[in-house]
DNA sequence: TTCCAGGCCCATG
DNA sequence: CATGGGCATGGA
C-alpha cells in the first residue's frame, strides 16, 4: 500500500476527471479520493476539489510536484487558448463541454506506443491493451486501495518479445507494428528524443518511418508527448463532426482539404479545439 | 448478432 | 493525388 505525502496548489481551468479521461491517456484508475496512475517510472495519486466553478485545489505527491505539474501542462494559458478558437455554435458548446481540458504532455515512448496500439479500437479497449501491456511487460510500482500501479513497457522490452506474446494482449494485427517500431527504435533507426527539434511536418515524416504510424498517429504523438498544440488528429469522430458541422449540405471533401480547414479554421491551438471537439462528440453519443 | 472502433498499408486509377 | 480492400478483436 502505497502512501502519499501530499501538496496542494488551488488551479484555474483544471478538470483532472475529463483530462484523464477524454480520449489522450489510458491508464489513470479510479481510487476512492482520487485517480492513481505512472508518470514515467513514478507511481502518482492525484486529487481535485473543486473551490469554485473554474478553480480547483489540487493534491499531489510533494516530491514529485514539478513532475506532475509539468505532466498536467499546468502551465498551460487557457483562457488565452479558448480566446484563439472560432465562435461558431459547435465550437462554443464543446468548450462548455470540456471546460478544464488540458492537453498533457506524455513520455514519448508511452504516447507514440498507445497510439499505434489504438488503430480500429474503442477507447475502452486501448485501455484495457494498455493496462495489459503495463501489468505484464512493465515495472511494478505499488499498490493503492487495490489498484495495481505499472510503468509502462520500455523500447527495449517491448522489442525483446515475439509478436505471439503481444498478441495475447488482444492486439490482433497491431502486434506486429508495436513490435516491429519497437525494434527499429531499439536498433537505433529513430531516436524520438532527437525528433523535438525538428519542424512540425519533418517531425511527423519521421514518426511516420515507423511502423504502424501514419498521419493520424503521428499527429496524436506531435500532440500528447511532442506539445505541438498545433497537430490535428483527424479520427472517424473528428471526420464526423467536421462533415457535419462544418461541410454539410457540400460536397464531399478529400481527406487533404479537410486537413487544411482543420488546421486553418481552429487557429494556432487547432490540437486542443480538435480535443474539444473529440470529446464533446463523444459525451453526446453517450448521453443517448 | 451485428455494428463499429482515436488507421495503416498496399495496390490501382 | 485519391480511392478501395484487408486486416483482428471485443465492447456496446
Amino acid at each position: 500500500m502505497l502512501t502519499w505525502n501530499l501538496t496542494s496548489q488551488v488551479v484555474t481551468d483544471l478538470d483532472v476527471e475529463k483530462t484523464l479521461n477524454c480520449g489522450q491517456v489510458f491508464h489513470w484508475q479510479k481510487v476512492t479520493q482520487g485517480w492513481v496512475g505512472a508518470i514515467d517510472q513514478k507511481a502518482i495519486f492525484l486529487k481535485a476539489q473543486l473551490k469554485t466553478p473554474n478553480k480547483t485545489e489540487l493534491f499531489y505527491p510533494r516530491e514529485k510536484a514539478m513532475i506532475v505539474e509539468r505532466y498536467l501542462a499546468l502551465d498551460h494559458p487557457l483562457s488565452k487558448i479558448r480566446s484563439t478558437f472560432p465562435t461558431d455554435p459547435t465550437m462554443c458548446a464543446a468548450i462548455e463541454a470540456c471546460a478544464g481540458i488540458r492537453i498533457i504532455r506524455q513520455p514519448l515512448w508511452e504516447c507514440l506506443a498507445t497510439f499505434i496500439t489504438s488503430s480500429m479500437k474503442q477507447v475502452a479497449h486501448i485501455r484495457q491493451i494498455s493496462l495489459y501491456l503495463r501489468a505484464h511487460f512493465g515495472s511494478y510500482l505499488g499498490e493503492f486501495e487495490g489498484a495495481q500501479i505499472y510503468s509502462y513497457p520500455s523500447i527495449h522490452k517491448i522489442a525483446q518479445q515475439t509478436e505471439a506474446t503481444l498478441r495475447a494482449a488482444g492486439l490482433g494485427w497491431r502486434a506486429k507494428n508495436l513490435l516491429q517500431a519497437a525494434q527499429q527504435l531499439d536498433q537505433g533507426k529513430v531516436n524520438l528524443e532527437s525528433i523535438h527539434g525538428l519542424e512540425d511536418d519533418e517531425a511527423r515524416e519521421k514518426l511516420c518511418q515507423l511502423s504502424g504510424v501514419g498521419p493520424k498517429v503521428a499527429n496524436c504523438v506531435l500532440l500528447f508527448a511532442y506539445e505541438r498544440l498545433s497537430a490535428v488528429p483527424i479520427d472517424v469522430w473528428i471526420k464526423r463532426i467536421l462533415l457535419q458541422n462544418y461541410f454539410h449540405g457540400q460536397p464531399q471533401p478529400t481527406e487533404r482539404q479537410l486537413k487544411a480547414f482543420a488546421r486553418e479554421y481552429f487557429g494556432a491551438y487547432s490540437g486542443y479545439a480538435q480535443q474539444y471537439l473529440f470529446h464533446y462528440a463523444r459525451t453526446l453519443k453517450s448521453k443517448r
